[in-house]
DNA sequence: TATTGTTATACTCTATAACTATA
DNA sequence: TATAGTTATAGAGTATAACAATA
């Protein structure tokens, strides 16, 4: 019997690289899901976290999602511009802003989760309901190795 | 008893959101892994490939790792001009060239893999080998939803 | 002194379009 | 006509350093 060839390698059995390739496929199709919408993966995160945690501020924000600081600022400023996000000076710590999804920010974002659904349902296709859970679970035990942004 | 707070609101469940952080979390740890060596993520990724296919041409490198004609040009060059790689023209197609991991390259993959060994180790310290397994599995269902580059 | 937000900047990855040379 | 490789270019994500205002 002929040893079938792999392509790729010594890649076929790294993770790192499979994880890489799975998110990327995520990526593309969650862009393709939100056409039209001017919602990307990034802002859509921010949006949930703001939503989650209303009059937060974005340095916390960030140290959620693991983007830093300087990059938040005009991540913040494009959810401000499309209306989707309220900020105001924080009374009680006057170098900081609170964050507030607005009524339209509200709305898009709950449009965005039903398109979400959708996708995720359709990548996930195949997998029963178990795998999904133990798919979560073991990716949450990777991102515990996370080093603190900023 | 009070309702847990969840501070990243609906991402917490979606599968896109942590397929990313945990993605991110293996990059960055594979920087750090390979400090020194110049190797990035994708420039390992082709190396691995080139090795496993002597011969090939770099278009079928990009196919196969998912990185359009374009992008493959500065990259091959990279890998040449660190002396990784080395490309010839094809005899039998005057379009294409062959690419071959050079002696040096083979080296730089061979630690380069042992770097990733253990690098990989210490992110899945707390995996079973079955959940290794059921990882890699679950992800390579994903990856199969993938569209053709180019 | 430390923290919040900001600006400026640079690098990498990815994407498209238009070109050449060969097939 | 189609394919292999190239060039130019642009958008997006991410990284660092230095600064002002406030704590």
């Amino acid at each position: 019997m002929a040893a079938n060839h792999n392509p790729h390698g010594p890649l076929s059995q790294l993770t790192g690289y499979h994880l890489r390739r799975a998110s990327s496929v995520f990526a593309a199709d969650f862009a393709r899901a939100m056409e039209g919408t001017g919602l990307r993966q990034v802002l859509l995160g921010i949006l949930a976290v703001v939503s989650a945690n209303p009059g937060i501020n974005q340095g916390s924000v960030g140290r959620l999602l693991g983007i830093k600081r300087a990059n938040m600022v005009s991540l913040i400023n494009e959810l401000i511009d499309a209306g989707l996000v309220d900020r105001e000076v924080d009374a009680s710590d006057r170098r900081a802003f609170t964050l507030k999804v607005s009524r339209r920010g509200g709305a898009a974002l709950k449009d965005a989760l039903v398109r979400i659904e959708l996708h995720e349902q359709q990548l996930l296709a195949g997998f029963t309901a178990d795998e999904s859970r133990i798919l979560l679970d073991l990716l949450g035990r990777i991102e515990r190795h996370e080093p603190a942004v900023d």
